[in-house]
RNA sequence: GCCCGGGUGGCGGAAUUGGUAGACGCGCACGACUCAAAAUCGUGUUGAGAAAUCAGUGGAGGUUCGAUUCCUCUCCUGGGCACCA
């Protein structure tokens, strides 16, 4: 057969017949979107392109062979960086280069035999598309889910541009391999950790598998603890006040600011606006830092009982006793007395720990380099030059470095300021050190070395006191440190309680206090979407300075802004009506050192008319991710051509959320959770009525060169799918691909594996065109014989393992049913005969057709066939090889009808020759029956 | 370091509510066809052994009448995260 001629014959005639052409609904049948993740336009389709697509066709095709309404449709991630690359190497615009290859590709992906309904297509880099990729981003901007902002970014020096934090690998440019500096920079943000609890929880209801949902759930990386306010105090302090008893109940009414008086019968040189130790009468030690707001002199007799301090006495003559006792001099009405009103100031540092439960073991407190606190006490640090050298210094390491560091740890004490713990009331010394993180929690944490690894290392590092306060007698802490939860010890009232009922019960303790409060944290971080880049979509938004003073000053109308606006007072969104804002095709494309977008030297892109007051505005010039035109694409893949609205909701409703989605595994975290987050936000925001995009996901695994490695033309490994349809036919290659193993596992390329597929092909053909003529007007035999069987079990077989992605294991039961049919094949009736086609359709559609419709003479295209169902009759065993073992060893089978006995099992199994060669003479112990499955005799010998 | 996968013939891989290990394909060997080769078809193909049989699913133990499948430890390998308190 020449394949060529077929494949191309047949994509006319599907093409004319309009096979692939999908209706929104169908009566009777349900509709089953089926999608891949679309391709980036790069140039060629590579092998990966083609396991991604192909086995995926198999399975759109198989739904809807099996009786659904199939939308399965494709288009470009058009925008992106490589095309600006490609344009640098070969001097071509990108939007060239993007386009030709589009045409190119798509060329491809029809040849590979694809069921797309091309008229669905969707281009992000094509203004009728990102048209609304700019409304989206308006949408989800005045909601006030947008937000500008001077961020530490990554920085590639080679590409010009910012990263986001996922486009950095080990510190590099995940594209161009090179060190990735810091750099501070205006940029827009999408508040995705607002969805951070929702993205968690809702991946429970989807049939995704487990390891990207893991994946998922690391990535959004939540903690449940508590924060926790440790009160800062200071050597600085001009002068202690001492009369305040200290206990923990007492610490927290200090702390939340009421006004506290004191008195003196000597004067203090304090005056007001200093600020005082407040001392722990028992221990003489600060506890907290108050500033004096008042200083009168008095006599005893005048001071009010409202004003009596916080010292609760019985009676004003209890009151003049005690005090006489405490200065050793008589107190009457008349003795002078000085009054000090003070506030507690409320400086403290609140760290974040989810083992609240060892607090007793926190021997100092460490607080990240950029941490606000250096700069508040930068009075009171005593070392403060010191401390200085040491944030620049860490602030100037990239994180990689402070990674690769491990467990050389690094830090410098804060003379004179110390934290005070508020369980124990001790006070501990204060560090900065660059283990712990500025971006995460509260960028300080308590230090506990007995039983977390990390302040272990350090403590011993500094000769840092080692605390124990948790004991777990399964646990070997001779290492120095444990980890685990446990049983608490040395922690006053908490002692003895077991590491999850300390947590809670120490939580409310804080809680009561005003002390700390249970906190959840997430190590996802907001989406920086804003790229300094040529080609990709601009963000439709423009800076008006005289809307800015009108927010500024309050001279607006109520409504007349938006959330998003109010809250980046001076950008402004483009008017629905205005968009597209064109990307305009300037000649200079290119990055500049200067790190600003390409756009922003276009003097009339950036010129723009405010849609608020149509005063002066200027254009934003940077473009946005294209994370951003994927995060939403499977939406408007129902209605493309839609210039009213993003899609038909009646539309939207009849395909979404997409039933099965097909991709790579490098996915999993970013293109997924964005989509999800999308789908979230434009589901509050009542443009959607789902709120998850993707029910069920699936992904391929990875081919790789036939040296094992990952292919790459440096290595001149590169499998070429131009090459081998070429050779073998896109059914082939298809087939292949299928057949090579697991799905999900990909594996390196096999040279000459193709040859067993393409050996099959040639086979089914030649049985096809040798017998179909004389079989055809054979009739269809009722009796169950064993073609028939194989047959149906062979329908049952393929059908479930299509339906869980089991391709390879689908084919080879192709192939045993195409050996049997071989061995039958006088006895072919054109039912078997067209029944194998419909089962080959999916993985072979062009041979599948060609057969159907010339050897078997039918006049519709058997992709619009329904796949055969098997019928139980047929698969009906009644006869089965009893596996006879003797002391659980396999010693004879023996042919016996189903449903046997186990007497009768056993009388046959002592008769077995094979049984009495091995055991002349048993003693039978014990029989072990398994019905229609084997017999197993316990015997002594 | 932590969290997930995966280790089965010469190769890709089948098979797990515990019940005949190696389906299917590649490769290889032999045979048929051919002057010959290719293609095709047929037969065989886990290892050792002439055979009976024995061994055998990364390694070491364990549970069981019976373990690729369950448990414990361990090695290798792929992927993800990586000072997130």
């Amino acid at each position: 057969m020449q394949f060529k001629n077929v494949e191309k014959k047949w994509r006319a005639v599907w093409e004319k017949e309009g096979i692939y052409t999908v209706k929104d609904s169908v009566p009777g049948k349900k509709n089953f979107y089926s999608m891949v993740m679309f391709p980036y336009p790069s140039g060629n389709l590579h092998i990966g392109h083609w396991y991604n697509f192909g086995p995926a066709d198999v399975f759109a095709r198989f739904k809807r062979m099996t009786g659904f309404n199939v939308f399965s449709p494709i288009g470009f991630d058009a925008f992106g960086l490589p095309a600006e690359n490609a344009a640098i190497k070969n001097g071509i615009h990108p939007k060239t280069w993007t386009y030709k290859n589009i045409k190119t590709m798509t060329a491809q992906l029809e040849q590979m035999g694809t069921m797309y309904d091309w008229e669905r297509r969707v281009v992000t880099a094509d203004p009728e598309y990102y048209k609304w990729t700019q409304w989206m981003f308006l949408q989800l901007f005045h909601a006030g889910l947008a937000y500008r902002t001077k961020a530490k970014a990554n920085w590639c020096p080679k590409d010009h541009t910012v990263l986001a934090n996922e486009q950095v690998i080990d510190g590099k440019c995940d594209r161009c391999g090179t060190e990735v500096v810091q750099r501070n920079i205006d940029q827009w943000l999408f508040k995705i950790t607002d969805y951070a609890e929702r993205l968690l929880q809702d991946l429970e209801g989807l049939d995704w598998p487990e390891k990207t949902k893991t994946m998922q759930r690391n990535w959004i990386g939540k903690s449940e603890g508590v924060t926790i306010n440790f009160p800062l105090v200071t050597s600085e302090a001009v002068a202690v006040v001492d009369t305040m008893k200290f206990n923990p109940s007492l610490v927290s009414l200090v702390l939340s600011g009421e006004k506290y008086i004191s008195y003196r019968l000597e004067p203090k040189h304090i005056k007001v606006g200093d600020v005082c130790g407040l001392v722990h009468a028992g221990t003489k030690k600060q506890f907290a830092l108050a500033r004096i707001t008042g200083v009168e002199k008095r006599t005893m007799g005048e001071l009010s009982e409202q004003e009596v301090g916080h010292e609760k006495f019985a009676n004003r003559k209890a009151m003049y006793t005690t005090y006489a006792k405490y200065y050793g001099k008589p107190v009457t009405n008349t003795t002078d007395v000085w009054v000090y009103t003070f506030e507690c100031m409320p400086e403290s540092v609140a760290v974040f720990t989810t083992r609240v439960d060892t607090i007793y073991g926190c021997t100092y407190v460490v607080v990240a380099p950029e941490h606000a606190l250096i700069e508040s006490f930068k009075q009171q640090i005593e070392n403060y030059k010191a401390v200085a050298t040491y944030v620049t210094k860490s602030r100037k390491k990239l994180e990689r470095e402070r990674i690769i560091e491990e467990k050389e740890k690094t830090g410098v004490r804060l003379q004179g300021v110390s934290a005070i713990n508020p369980f124990t009331g001790e006070s501990v010394p204060v560090f900065v050190a660059d283990y712990v993180l500025g971006g995460y929690g509260t960028g300080a944490v308590m230090a506990v070395p007995a039983h977390d690894e990390r302040d272990f290392i350090f403590a011993k590092q500094f000769s840092l006191p080692i605390k124990t306060s948790i004991v777990n007698a399964k646990k070997d802490v001779s290492a120095g440190c444990m980890m685990d939860d446990g049983t608490l010890v040395d922690s006053e009232a908490f002692t003895g309680m077991d590491s999850a009922t300390a947590r809670t019960q120490m939580t409310a303790w804080l809680e009561q206090q005003k002390m700390g409060a249970g906190k959840v944290n997430y190590k996802l971080r907001d989406w920086l979407i804003s790229r300094q880049r040529y080609w990709g979509s601009p963000i439709p938004l423009v800076f008006c300075e005289h809307c800015k003073q009108r927010i500024a000053s309050g001279d607006y109308k109520k409504g007349e802004f938006t959330q998003g606006e109010l809250s980046n007072p001076g950008w402004v969104g483009v008017a629905s009506e205005a968009l597209p804002v064109l990307l305009p095709l300037v000649k200079e494309y290119l990055p500049t050192e200067d790190g600003k977008s390409p756009l922003a030297h276009s003097k009339s892109f950036m010129r723009a008319t405010c849609s608020k007051c149509g005063g002066k505005g200027m254009r934003e010039t940077d473009t946005m991710d294209t994370f951003v035109c994927s995060s939403w694409y499977y939406l408007r893949y129902p209605d493309p051509q839609n210039a009213k609205q993003f899609a038909d909701k009646k539309k939207l409703a009849a395909w979404l959320p997409a039933d099965m989605y097909v991709g790579g595994a490098e996915h999993s975290v970013l293109h997924l959770l964005y989509a999800r987050f999308f789908t979230k936000a434009l589901y509050d925001l009542k443009h959607v009525p789902f709120k998850e995009p993707f029910a069920a996901l699936r992904h391929q695994g990875m081919i790789l060169g036939p040296d094992g490695q990952k292919m790459s033309k440096s290595k001149g490994n590169v499998i070429d799918p131009d090459e081998l349809v070429g050779t073998f036919g896109a059914d082939a290659v298809r087939m292949y691909l299928c057949f090579m193993g697991p799905y999900d596992q990909g594996g390196a390329w096999q040279p000459g594996g193709m040859v067993g597929i393409a050996r099959f092909l040639q086979r089914v053909e030649s049985l096809y065109t040798t017998n179909a003529k004389d079989s055809v007007c054979k009739k269809p035999s009722t009796a169950v014989n064993p073609l028939k069987k194989v047959m149906h079990q062979t329908i049952k077989k393929v059908t479930e393992d299509i339906a869980d992605f089991h391709f390879n294991t689908a084919i080879s039961s192709l192939m045993i049913l195409l050996n049997t049919m071989d061995e039958y094949r006088e006895h072919l009736d054109g039912e078997v005969l067209e029944q194998f086609l419909l089962l080959l359709a999916p993985f072979a559609p062009y041979i599948a057709e060609e057969l159907y419709r010339e050897a078997l003479g039918q006049k519709k295209s058997i992709h619009l066939a329904l796949y055969p169902k098997y019928n139980p009759h047929f698969t009906v065993e009644n006869e089965f090889d009893l596996v006879v073992q003797i002391n659980g060893k396999v010693r004879d089978t023996i042919r016996v009808p189903k449903g046997i006995t186990q007497e009768r099992a056993r009388e046959l199994a002592l008769t077995s020759k094979k049984v009495f060669a091995v055991a002349p003479g048993m003693q039978v112990r014990k029989v072990i029956f398994v019905p229609d499955r084997l017999i197993n005799l316990v015997v002594e010998l």
